[in-house]
DNA sequence: TATTGTTATACTCTATAACTATA
DNA sequence: TATAGTTATAGAGTATAACAATA
């Protein structure tokens, strides 16, 4: 410690799953941010794009759904996107818009799917392959128990 | 899926640890700040609160230290505190100020800990106690390979 | 010179309210 | 009316650069 020498710095925080799980996941995002640069993307931009490649013709809302985040939060990413030349909104026959990926967009997302593929065998080395189940098991246990359950 | 009902939506978000844990984070937090509301605090004010009533007398940069954080982001906090009449700057004797709670400030330590204590068992009820260490320890070491190890 | 604390700034992420268009 | 998409906006959280004061 700066001040007094003599005292040592006590971090409850180290003890607390609640602190690990943030600094982890700030972390896993950092890394992925760093991994995907190289393409020109950020984590959100990315997940769009493996999000609509993997479902062609999929609407905004099935995205935000599936991200758990809210629909006005998205617009200026597909806007990005779409400027960019990597997805088109297909004629809306109504009110959803299909989103598909142009040639371009489906040449990126290869690269997005290797991008993310390397990210998760670096983030999850350390768990052998039969236990990562569990792993996402869990956490998807403590989300439930954080949101939905008795206080 | 909203245009096309014949075809189901794939996640294949939902197969990452890397996108669980963000999203368990932020559930988490969100959590958090429910529990700490009533105290009238947010989480990183209650974090500071929390550490500063384990370690009288430490410097801003111990906190950062131990948070992880840029000092620069403390300002605002440490002053909303100080301002509230719930810390007090002790007279620099040189460069770093050393940081204490008033009474007061002591006052609400004590339900702080109390409300991290609960939310630590909520959000933890679902994991035994003798793996609570082991949780953990498998949360430091994924935030180890995602920041440090080669790529 | 090196460290602490501070200010200003900017970028991302997130959340909400309000509006339009369509079934 | 209900749903989809959009716009604007506000609030956290986080990052850096630049500066003043002190050892």
């Amino acid at each position: 410690m700066t001040i007094d020498p003599d005292s040592a710095f006590t971090d409850p925080l180290d003890a607390m799953l609640g602190f690990h799980l943030r600094r982890t996941a700030a972390a896993v995002t950092g890394a992925l941010g760093e991994a995907l640069a190289p393409l020109g993307l950020n984590p959100g931009e990315a997940t769009l794009l493996r999000l609509i490649g993997a479902n062609p013709g999929c609407s905004q809302s099935d995205i935000a759904r599936a991200l758990r985040a809210q629909p006005a939060n998205l617009v200026p990413l597909i806007n990005k996107l779409a400027l960019s030349g990597l997805l088109e909104k297909g004629a809306g026959k109504g009110r959803a818009i299909p989103l598909t990926l142009t040639a371009e967009g489906q040449a990126l997302h290869g690269r997005v799917c290797a991008a993310f593929d390397a990210h998760e065998a670096r983030i999850g080395r350390s768990i052998p392959m039969e236990q990562r189940h569990d792993v996402i098991a869990l956490l998807r246990q403590i989300c439930l128990d954080a949101c939905c359950g008795p206080a």
